[in-house]
DNA sequence: GATGAATGAGCGTTCATTCAT
DNA sequence: GATGAATGAACGCTCATTCAT
């Protein structure tokens, strides 16, 4: 009977999973809340409510808390940004930039003190990674979207020129969360990066919409 | 004689200035080979053969040396660039735009893993900071170097074109030097990086040469 | 069963108070034995069988253990010579006094060098203090003791006298045990004490007996 | 010729002699302003206007200096005393009392400061004290003064009796300063000190003079 | 599997002391 | 004799990790 099986193991794996998330969760919070100086095993332990020990039981070490807190990033990064291309497949090419710029630069919002807290704590793992799984993905769709348009476009390497318009979306993102204070608004800030994609991309300069 | 008296002092200061040299490049060394957490101060005084005492001779805290080092790659960065700029005053706008670009690549190429692994040990002071004083020099050059041209470009308010550009520039040399490995050579990535800031200005595509 | 409930959680209140009475016993001993000098918190640790660690279980701060162990003797001092003045209702204000100075002398016969050494370590923070808070009871104690017969007795200022007398006997106490060595017994140490405090009471002197 | 050989070395040794008390100085007015934490080696020579090898020139070390500004502090306040005797010959022996109380008491109000200070410095070297030399002269100063009253004051031991004086006033006329903030005056202090002395020795109780 | 008391290596920093000049 | 740059042992304290319960 495999209810039966399944019955006696779910609620185990119901529980580790709902500790993991207490634990991700409460690391989040104090990274983002008090820094990453505050971030310390034992901090996260009796933020999640959990034991210290706990931590080990599903965590190999501290560094890989955070690790995991980026992976979740970049993974909620990545299946906005590659949801929002699915919703666009009719959507214009203009349209398209817009959207995902606008949704990127959201994220970027969204994340960019965790972000820039989990900078200082991922310190020697950083190194290694090189391109970033989630990355790819969206090269990857971003290629597709453009490939109907290569004639009319300014491409010479369709995937060099995928990977730099995200590069730009999310290095201008970030650096627009960065430069505090600003001068300019957030939609300033946008239809900018809009104008640097579309001009790279050789369209003509359009109005951007708002 | 006035020499003679400047003779004895002369070798305390230089005796100092050699001793800063030595930390500083211990602490490069440790941060560049062995990453940010081997960053402590018995180690970079081990290696700079130092005891840990004349560390804080010349620096007050573990901190200032790391602070140190950032101000070094940006002045020598935004050195680079400004006189880059200087040295072409009569280029043409083209000239002057891949010249910028390669010197910044060159930059990115030398620095970068020192620069990585420097973010995540100034975290908190540089919050403060916003922004960098080398960047504001940059932008300040860019913007005078597209005045003369403002009619002729794609330019809505120039300052922020000018400060896009160089994020624009820094983030993308950026990416490409920790993108490895690439299956793009240097040159590729250059000419990629000065596609968009062409394309950004609203400058008809050039087929950019060395 | 209840007691079964208590006893589990027995053993680690039971191991706590242990461990701290380790450590105090440790930070004694290094006190009265090695001067305050040798008294850090990686000795007292190693002393008291403790990791480093598990001291900061229990104190926040080094300091704190000192004004612990300060409090400790305060405290055992005032109540031993609070109990002795319960005792003594009955007794006549002689045999009162005659006991009191005896108490305190025993006391710091007993704990003199812990105090001399404590003295040297809790500086800063007993300075702030200013009076303790164990003096005002026994001067307390004191005042109501010698109410009754104020008077037959020679006193301007009832607080003030009963502070001068717990003064007086507290460092001449002190003074005794510092003075060593001495050509003189404790017997006469105590009586010549004695005699102050009854002099200073306008009492006419009598030959104070054991 | 005996003035020049004088006269050469007179210049070093008067040099010698201020450079000294210069670090005296110096060590006095950091233990009394910026306390004991502040009272380290560099900071005395620095505000002695002195290398700090030459602080090694006339000290052993650390300790020694404040040991020595004990010695001077004892010495000083033995020295008052002694000549307040000698001024005293002529005086009654009530008179000479409180002119000792109002000089001991006097003495502590001035360096009261440093001598706390000062024993939070001396750690292990005022342990193996014991008996201080200064305090013996005075004792014998006390014993000669008592002598010729010796019949109609109430003595059992002449010299214990001058001992316990010593230690009596001195001792509260240190409470009186460390007892702050306090509700009585000073001369109330005074007034009471000089009545317990009084009384110890029997004699009848005064009015306080003023 | 869960816990949290216990650990101790290792941190940043200080400062008494030395010694080449 | 005078100097102060240089030293490094030692400090108070933290926190990732372990392991007996």
């Amino acid at each position: 009977m495999p209810t039966a099986v399944t019955r006696r193991r779910k609620p185990k794996q119901a529980r580790s999973r709902e500790k993991v998330e207490r634990i991700l969760s409460a690391a989040r919070s104090i990274l983002v809340n008090e820094g990453p100086i505050a971030f310390n095993t034992n901090r996260v332990a009796k933020e999640a409510k959990v034991g210290v020990g706990s931590l080990y039981e599903y965590f190999p070490n501290k560094e890989s808390i955070a690790q995991r807190l980026l992976e979740d990033i970049e993974r909620s990064e990545s299946d906005a940004i590659l949801q929002r291309f699915a919703e666009l497949t009719e959507a214009s090419l203009h349209e398209a930039i817009v959207a995902i710029v606008e949704t990127t630069f959201a994220l970027y919002q969204k994340h960019s003190h965790l972000y820039q807290a989990l900078r200082t704590v991922t310190g020697e793992a950083r190194r290694r990674e090189g391109i970033r799984p989630t990355e790819t993905a969206i090269v990857q769709a971003t290629q597709e979207r453009l490939k109907p348009h290569q004639d009319t476009l300014q491409v010479r390497d369709l995937e060099l020129t995928s990977l730099l318009i995200f590069y730009t979306v999310e290095s201008l993102a970030f650096s627009s969360v960065t430069h505090q204070p600003s001068p300019w608004t957030d939609q300033q800030w946008i239809d900018e990066i809009v104008a640097v994609v579309y001009g790279y991309l050789g369209l003509p300069a359009n109005q951007p919409s708002t």
